[in-house]
DNA sequence: CCACGGTACCTAGGGGTTCTAGGCTATAGC
DNA sequence: GCTATAGCCTAGAACCCCTAGGTACCGTGG
């Protein structure tokens, strides 16, 4: 029988392929290796179980994505790189929505195996890179980047679950909120005094 | 046999405890009706499948989280009901994980349970009352929404998949992204012009 | 008080899934 | 060319979802 030529990298590229098409719970040992020419048992001499594998699709998607951001950030500053930010960030999640969904998996994943994976670390430290223009010091720096990080993910992840169902486009909602976070960061409430309205 | 006097919304409810205490994927027929104290095929008299019980799931989480919201948020106004509405956000999502999860699936909720659940539709008219101090109009009021709705869900998702890891704890984070966010609110950038830095 | 209809729960079973144990065979190194 | 390793296999246990059809309990009307 013809070998396969099977690696822990090929068969999570299938799964993530497989995500994408029908949806990360859809992903199977079976369906896999189906789409591998091969039978299920076999998958688990590269991949301990489906955990491990929804795991591992979860770190090629931070690391595809980081890839994206830090390509479409390079060169820009300020504003500029904001939304190219938040728009690759964006982009990612709508073209591989199942890898996407593999991100927001909550069972840990196996730290071995995060820390050979360059993703998401970069991740933040883009993050804290794209912000260097807007002058703002720590502790704030880090509650800024978490910020836009959680706008930025809890965006994608309403407007993939439907919750923005008013007639209004989450396409028109979208620059405006990259606009109001702009106009945040470049008057970051400092950290004493609290301005009741 | 004694019956155990189960119906879609008791069966519902187990569903729902197994998910925050074992994770919503480990949420089963089987598990489910063993905690019921009957066999999986009785279940099916009352909940159609189990994409459809976890649907369940997320409509009792969203009309439970928008209750509380409305509580917290009684009576009060401008900041004060900022806070309130976001920290009982959060403060849902920390103690039912497993319902909060469910919240979050892509597949849709059969539309008829959907009518017959007022949590959501709700939901959003607590987010729009709250934001009335701050004199905002439409359509940036819906922009806004969507905007506070987005970065409350984001940090609450980024937080249960520990994408928080750097050393200063979400916790004191919280306070700062809340102070932001009404010092955005209070300021909206108006929809013509963008003040490039 | 009894018959009866409906409902709640049951048993049985098909087909899918994850994962383990152990066997065979192709490839790589000597 | 021989052997060791590694890749893929078959077999099978245990679990899961869901359907079909049976049985026993309950509330109601006579």
């Amino acid at each position: 029988m013809a070998r396969a030529g099977l690696t822990a990298e090929r068969v999570t590229i299938a799964a993530a392929e497989l995500a994408d098409e029908v949806g990360l719970d859809q992903v199977t040992m079976s369906q896999v290796a189906r789409r591998l020419g091969v039978k299920d048992a076999s998958l688990y001499s590269h991949v301990r179980s489906l955990e491990e594998l929804r795991g591992r699709i979860a770190l090629l998607a931070a690391d595809e994505k980081t890839i994206r951001i830090a390509e479409a950030t390079a060169g820009r500053a300020g504003k500029d790189a904001l939304i190219a930010f938040a728009n690759a960030w964006r982009e990612y999640a709508h073209r591989y929505p199942g890898r996407y969904t593999a991100t927001q998996s909550q069972v840990r994943i196996d730290p071995e195996l995060v820390a050979r994976a360059p993703g998401p670390r970069r991740a933040v430290e883009l993050t804290y890179g794209m912000l260097r223009g807007y002058g703002l010091a720590e502790p704030d720096l880090t509650d800024a980047v978490r910020l836009l990080r959680s706008t930025f993910h809890g965006f994608v992840a309403l407007e993939a679950a439907g919750g923005f169902a008013h007639e209004r486009s989450p396409q028109q909602s979208w620059p405006r909120a990259l606009e109001a976070l702009h106009a945040l960061l470049e008057r970051w409430p400092s950290s004493g005094e609290g301005d009741s309205a």
